[in-house]
DNA sequence: AATGTTATTAACAAAATGTTAATAACAATA
DNA sequence: TATTGTTATTAACATTTTGTTAATAACATT
């Protein structure tokens, strides 16, 4: 059967806030990547050749982003008739640590950071980066049996389509599940950090204040100090930690 | 592009145990819907028109069951190479309360109770219908970032692909997931039951004894009490719930 | 009425989590 | 050098959740 098929990534990692746009949250902000064509998008390619996609998806992220052996999961498989086609997206997220790769990142690419309001009904997602912004909304699932479950109404200057808005609030919804279940924040982690800049990114992703001590609890039997501190702070200097692994 | 799109869907239930099988888990088990062609099969269909996969997923188990308004959701899309050509299985599980639908089933359907063995490396599952029996291996996860992490060995007539037991092992593993913080069990049971039958229903998916007084407190702001009892057990009745819904 | 059986819950123990406040350690400043 | 500002870390306690045992309840059968 003649089916157009792509594959579409959405890209997470963690960034430093601007300082104009300071948040009791903390100092770490989800991002994720986009790509210039004519407008904003998220990173897609239409498959052309005969291969496993899964396979593929690694090759695929290091086009864009030249990084090697970045954790990647399938998200969902869209699908969808477009004049008499039926179109076929499978998409994925990836979870990086991208602190150090801005002059690797394909000319085109940059990394927006997410702010994600969450209301009753629907997320309101504004993505900044410089100048450039890009505001939408998806509202929450209508029918959770299916991936065909969001509306979508885009707001001034958007220049996102609504699947990819689709595709990126999917994604954040499944990281936020799995970060309190699974390992997967390391992923978006240096090698060493300390503990607070672990919880900011909690925070980020949960959209919500954790307490340091109740944190440091729950996440003690995950990571390893490793006797090393920042320095030059200004204060009690952190103690950088490492994933433990399982 | 040319490719070969099937869908595939794991439809699970609850049954009641054979008698000559009892096990110290309880009295119900995992079962899983077979078809029969040349060999037992996960219900497959090829999709030969053009439309939205998820919408169609609803008449495609309605085809094998004889169900309305299943629940249903997306499990993985696997796609591998035969011959030259592209092939894409769209796979979903789908949850079900099979009491009473004996009749109403396909004739070349049957329902396999499942007994899985959950061993360090992999998983060991047998599926009895009657005299019919399948038995296969499949191992854990190898790479947790693709869908493409099961090795495979069949035992003795299997008589299933080893992407058929992909599906199945996916599936469960998915069910056992979701199990604990979603609502889904409550797809695979009747209007009324009692809070034995709901936790009997936990302990074979999750394939241990819970506590009673525990699995209790934890459930209990998910169910409404109905008032009324079962009859003529011989011990004192249990009392009847229902799903409170959200 | 006594017995066998399962349902239900009381009552306590243990573990996990929430919360506040004390103490520690550094840079910058006086 | 001592003080101040700031953040890191943890002690200590409160609260909530979960684990566990054992008591009580309710029915059919004998």
């Amino acid at each position: 059967m003649d089916i157009n098929l792509k594959v579409a990534n959405v890209i997470f990692s963690v960034s430093n806030m601007d300082e104009d746009n300071y948040r009791k949250l903390g100092d770490k902000k989800l991002s994720i990547l986009l790509i210039k064509n004519k407008n904003w998008e998220v990173p897609t390619v239409k498959v052309e050749s005969v291969c496993k996609i899964d396979d593929n998806i690694q090759n695929f992220v290091d086009k864009v982003t030249n990084l090697k052996n970045v954790y990647s999961e399938q998200l969902y498989t869209f699908s969808e008739v477009e004049s008499g086609q039926l179109e076929i997206t499978q998409t994925y997220i990836s979870l990086i640590n991208k602190t150090g790769l801005e002059n690797e990142l394909n000319e085109n690419c940059k990394w927006f950071d997410v702010d994600l309001k969450e209301l009753e009904n629907m997320y309101e997602c504004t993505l900044k980066s410089g100048n450039d912004k890009v505001l939408f909304r998806v509202s929450k699932k209508l029918k959770p049996q299916t991936t065909d479950r969001y509306a979508f109404s885009e707001i001034g200057e958007s220049g996102l389509t609504k699947n990819n808005a689709v595709y990126i609030i999917s994604g954040f919804e499944r990281l936020k599940n799995k970060i309190t279940y699974t390992d997967i924040v390391f992923n978006m982690m240096p090698k060493y950090f300390t503990l607070k800049n672990l919880q900011q990114v909690f925070e980020a992703v949960l959209n919500k204040k954790l307490l340091d001590p109740a944190f440091r609890r729950v996440i003690a039997n995950k990571v390893v100090a490793t006797g090393t501190y920042q320095k030059g702070k200004g204060h009690r200097p952190s103690e950088l930690f490492t994933y433990k692994g399982k």
